[in-house]
DNA sequence: CAGTGGTCTAGACCACCAC
DNA sequence: TGGTGGTCTAGACCACTGA
C-alpha cells in the first residue's frame, strides 16, 4: 500500500466532515477552516500534486456551495502554512520542494560570509531495522516496527560540514532500497514518491562534541564542538514523519533562526 | 530627548504619509499596508502603551475614512507580528511584554526534562564605552558613539546556564545606570522606561568550546561544548536597538526552534 | 484581451464577555 | 443586555500575467 493509497481514505474523511458539519453543530470550526482542511486533504492525498495549479476561487466557491471570500480565506491561511503559492495573474499552485524559496525552510545553515548554498550529499549507510524503543516512542508506531536508518554525510563545497543519521517509518516508505541513488533533497523524493509532504519541523538544538564516528567523518578533532539539531518533520497529518539528528561543525557556519 | 520623544515624529510622518498616498500614486502600498503603518506607529512613539486597550475597528475606521473591513485587515496582520492582541468580546489590546504569551517569543532555551521557566539573572558588569568597529557596524551608530555593555550571568533554578553580553546604544537608552536593579526581563524596561518595543529579532547559533571568562562563571571546564546565540534585537521601526552575544550550556537545555 | 489573484467596501449575523 | 471581535456573504474595481 503506498502512502497515496493510504491516505486517500483522509481525504474522503474530510469531504464527508465538511457536508456533515454544515449542518449539525458538534464540535464548531469556523467554515473558513472546514474548507481548508478539506482542501489540505486533496494535497494529502495526491489528489493536488506540487506545482500543479489548482481551480480558482470561484470554481472552488461554486464546488463547495460557499463564498468565493470564505475560499479567499482558506487559500490565505494554507499560503501562510506555505502550501501554496499564489501569483496575481497566474493563478495558485501547489508548493513543491523544488521551489528555491522552499528549498531553505528546512535548511538552517548559512555560511558567515558569503551567499547560501544547498549542500551535497553522500550515501555512508541505508538499511532496515526493527525500531528500538525511542525510534517507537519519538515515530509513535509499534515497538518493533520495521524502521529505514539513514545515514550521509554533507559538503559545502569541498569541506565536509555535517553527519545526518535519519529515521524512516518503513511502512510509509516501502522498497526505499530500491532507489539507486538517494537524491540530495529527500523531501522532494518523499513528496514524489511516496506522496509524504513535510508540512513542517520541530529542531532541538545542543552543543556537543565531537564522538570518534563524528571526528572521522567530518575530519574534525575529538570533542571538537559540534551543533546537534534533533529534528521531528510532522506531515500534513500531524504525524511525525521523519526523525533526524545532525551534527555540524560550525566553524564558518551558523544556524539562522527568524524570532517573530 | 527620550526614545518616546524621538519617536513622536516618526508618528507625525506616519500620518502625514498616510494621508498624502491616499490621493497620489507614487510608491503604491495598499490601504491597509498604510492604515497597519500608522497604527504601529502609534505604539512605536507611545501614545498606544502595552497592556493598554485600542479604539475598536469602527471607531478606528472612521477616523481614517476607510471601511471596517480595511480596518480589520490592518489589524489581523498586527496580531500575526504579536505587536497587537484581540479578544472576543473584550477588545484589542498592545501586547505587553509580561504577558505569559510573549514571554518566550525570545526565550528558547528550554529543559530536555519538565516545564519551561525564565531564567534568573544576575548583573555581573554594567558599563558605558564608545563603541567599536563591529559594534558600530552592527548598530549602525557612529564609531565611537557611546555604548552600554551589560554582562549578566542567567540561571534556571540552582544551576548558572547564561552569560551574556548585552551592547545597547547609549542614545537610546539614557542613564541606564540609574536603576537600581537591572530587570530580569529587560525587553519590558526597554518599553516601559525608553519606548523602545522589540517587535523581531534574528539569532545566529554556533557551537564553540568554553574559554575561561565563561568556564569560570558557568562552573564547567575549559573547552565545553557550548551553544554560542549572536541576537540582533529589532525595533518597531526596523532599526537594531540591541546587540547580544550568550553562550548556554546545553547539557539538560536545549533550544527550541519551530520550522514553518 | 480575457482571466487570475488582490483590494476595498458594505452589511448581516454569530460567539463571547462584562455588567 | 449592549458592546466587542469573528465569520460569512456579495459585489465592484484594480493590478498583474500570458496568449
Amino acid at each position: 500500500m503506498t502512502g497515496a493509497q493510504m491516505e486517500e481514505t483522509d481525504g474522503d474523511f474530510e469531504e464527508a466532515r465538511f457536508r456533515a458539519e454544515r449542518s449539525g453543530k458538534l464540535g464548531y470550526q469556523p467554515l473558513y477552516k472546514r474548507v481548508k482542511a478539506l482542501l489540505v486533504a486533496r494535497i494529502a492525498d495526491g489528489r493536488w500534486q506540487p506545482g500543479q495549479s489548482i481551480p480558482n476561487e470561484f470554481q472552488i466557491a461554486e464546488e463547495l456551495n460557499v463564498s468565493q471570500g470564505t475560499v479567499r480565506k482558506a487559500l490565505h491561511e494554507m499560503t501562510l502554512d506555505n502550501l501554496l503559492v499564489r501569483r496575481q495573474g497566474r493563478g495558485t499552485f501547489v508548493t513543491s520542494y523544488d521551489d528555491e524559496r522552499i528549498l531553505f525552510q528546512f535548511f538552517k545553515l548559512t555560511p558567515d560570509e558569503g551567499t547560501r548554498e544547498f549542500p551535497d550529499s553522500t550515501v555512508l549507510s541505508l538499511e532496515s531495522r526493527a525500531a528500538n524503543a525511542s525510534e517507537a516512542e519519538v515515530l509513535a508506531i509499534a515497538a518493533d516496527a520495521p524502521v529505514w536508518r539513514l545515514v550521509r554525510r554533507r559538503t559545502l563545497g569541498e569541506k565536509p560540514l555535517i553527519i545526518e543519521h535519519i529515521v524512516l517509518p518503513a511502512a510509509l516508505f516501502p522498497d526505499l532500497d530500491a532507489f539507486e541513488t538517494i537524491p540530495n533533497n529527500v523531501y522532494g523524493l518523499y513528496s514524489t514518491r511516496y506522496g509524504v509532504t513535510v508540512a513542517r519541523a520541530v529542531e532541538k538544538l545542543k552543543a556537543i562534541g565531537a564522538d570518534a564516528h563524528d571526528a572521522r567523518h567530518l575530519d574534525c578533532p575529538f570533542g571538537m564542538p559540534l551543533l546537534e539539531v534533533d529534528r521531528r518533520a510532522v506531515g500534513l497529518d500531524d504525524r511525525i514523519v521523519e526523525w533526524r539528528i545532525s551534527r555540524c561543525l560550525t566553524e564558518a557556519h551558523h544556524y539562522l533562526s527568524d524570532l517573530k
